[in-house]
DNA sequence: CATGAATGAGTGTTCATTCAT
DNA sequence: CATGAATGAACACTCATTCAT
């Protein structure tokens, strides 16, 4: 199906490396071109416009995560685990997505607020992610585990955020000439998994599973 | 002491407007000018350089944060409040603050992954507003109430950026052309802030306060 | 090896035109641009700066002269030639050198004051010459037909100015509007390389060698 | 007469400082306004146009040095001196004119080629200097010490211009990141003016009059 | 007399896009 | 398929000049 030639993936690849360092608007297409090994009229044998290229950058990658998120869920909530490890496990794999996206997300997050076909692929992505987590979340709902859904889906991407943040901060602090550091932030490497989930289960005040148990038997 | 012209104010206004609508690199110095309703040579009397410009439209915003939190902070944790009520001032205060001065963060938002000086900039004020509400928390800490800290500072900048998700659909859903609403994406607006403040406190697993004392007494 | 298109060859011409017109400063990209026919666009494809365009302009024809001279100097001295004529060789190939180069040597001696860069490579161009001429000199020298050497350079340097500015004067006469003429600066046209070379030998007052032997003759 | 102020000329002052550094092009009105410590404004109250206050950077140094000249030659031919006494004084002259008024030269030098307005002025002074100075010759050339006469003005010129020459290597070998010193051009300061009235009397290969006198002597 | 904010035409330079080869 | 010279509209920025105060 695919031409052998590469070419164009060639420049797809440049293109978002660049535009993911420097933002779509500061990287020119002789740059691009230049990186890629082509020429400039090469890029727009390949792509109507520059917008295209941009759009080429994110798209595909955003539906190999679709894809590939499908066939993640279908396996996971099958398996007898409790809600910890469960939410442990969704929090690993958006920041895998991340770590393995990188560029592309940097991308995506920089254009979103200025170009509505961004805004819109990025929204049905997530609104795609959400159903399927949603689901898997009405399942566990039954088992009276979970107190709250009201307003979860934006609960749950300020959680999504805070991962994306943490990657940037761990990429910031091993740049040069950054003046602040994890520690700065009091943020703990080793721990920030378990954490965050601790804190999208209970929250700074809440009471987990096991010491609600405690209560409940302390009392007794 | 200045002179009330207030030129180099309409042009910051008009500057601030335009960054925030378009982006800093897609708004032209000539348009600025123009929305100003001065002559481009104008803008270089008040300003060194567009970058200049720029950085004036959202560094005295973020100082005048700074001051007024000062102010803010100083009144409330005298009063005899809840912990609860204490967070809902807390998240109210932060969607306030994301209302006031959208385009100011919207700038800062979409400029932070490309300029090292926004990102100190902005990290700056970050670490400020943070120590002063861990300052906040540590109190209550002491309290007992509050049972997770370790990589708290990630958190709570994911809770502030639900917040600002929230205000930002909030704002497409009325903006012609935007197919998803708040209603698709399983938001209510009229319970926001205080589910924000369960799921800060509680997560979306943990058992109240409340729910804690009922548990307690139902046992005994 | 070189593309035969000659743009590059007709930028540089027309710029080389026109700085040598009216200055450097004085001249726009806009100018050059229009004057060769192409776009301003072309004109920096081909050169990255205005003033590496200038530097394009003078000092290919610096090293062409360069090339020239080695090859000009390599032939004269073997032949049997009195002093006088070598020198009017000499004084006519300066001349000759200034006419076929004009515009460059306008250029040169209009951004030499300002120009760090000009200054230098002219300088090396003049070392350059002077050491050829200088070999030549210090050849006829030990024939004891040279009386003052010291400080030679500066006075050989004036007298190509002269020899510049009698070019200029020419030039200058012929325009409209200019009411001085060379009759007003007692210059005469028909003998003004022989009379330099005279200056340049004997000075206004010395005795030239057939003088010399008439003088010590008739004392016999 | 004049205003007591002095605004006018210190901004002349400055104005002919920066032209002669940077050139007139390179010269903003804003740096001569600051550097003279007025506002732009108070240019354009004493002055036209820049170009205006060019023309009053040089008119009247060289009306100055027209009048200080009738003065010098009135005095100095009716004493009792050699040729060669008075070729130094005249060369020395000019040297003391060039460093008293090095600024304006510059100026004059730079803007000649291109100025139309510059040449005119500029060729009204070198008539007037040489008129004089032929007079002084003429004078001299009854005394039959003279020989050459014809093209002499461009031969004058050429010696002016290695005074100049000389002027500038003196201040461009003091500065920093020049390569080339006066030792580099086999330039001796110390006998500089004596040798170029050497050369100017007697060229390179002309006997000088006690030259000739030993000559015509030693046949005796 | 002096100011300095404002101007607007223009400055060198950039860049996405086109097209003949 | 690939090229790279050419484009031209736009870009950030400059500057001599004006004028209300």
């Amino acid at each position: 199906m695919e031409k052998p030639s590469g070419t164009k993936e060639k420049i797809v690849e440049t293109a978002r490396s660049l535009f993911a360092e420097k933002g779509y608007k500061s990287t020119t297409t002789a740059e691009i071109a230049r990186g890629a090994g082509f020429s400039e009229g090469t890029i727009y044998r390949h792509f109507n416009s520059k917008k295209e290229l941009l759009m080429e950058c994110v798209i595909p990658v955003l539906q190999k995560i679709v894809d590939s998120t499908e066939h993640y869920l279908e396996h996971y909530p099958n398996q007898e685990e409790d809600l910890r490890s469960l939410v442990i496990k969704m929090l690993e794999m958006r920041l895998q997505l991340f770590q393995e996206n990188y560029q592309t997300f940097r991308i995506i997050f920089s254009e979103l607020l200025f170009s509505e076909d961004m805004l819109k692929h990025y929204m049905e992505f997530i609104i795609n992610q959400e159903e399927k987590i949603s689901g898997m979340i009405s399942q566990i709902e039954a088992t009276e585990e979970i107190k709250r859904t009201r307003n979860y889906m934006l609960f749950g991407m300020g959680q999504v955020m805070a991962i994306w943040m943490y990657l940037n901060f761990m990429k910031w602090s091993k740049a040069d000439g950054m003046e602040f550091s994890h520690e700065m932030l009091n943020i703990s490497q080793e721990t920030f998994l378990p954490d965050m989930a601790d804190y999208f289960l209970y929250g700074i005040a809440g009471v987990s599973e096991e010491e609600k148990i405690k209560f409940t038997r302390g009392e007794g």
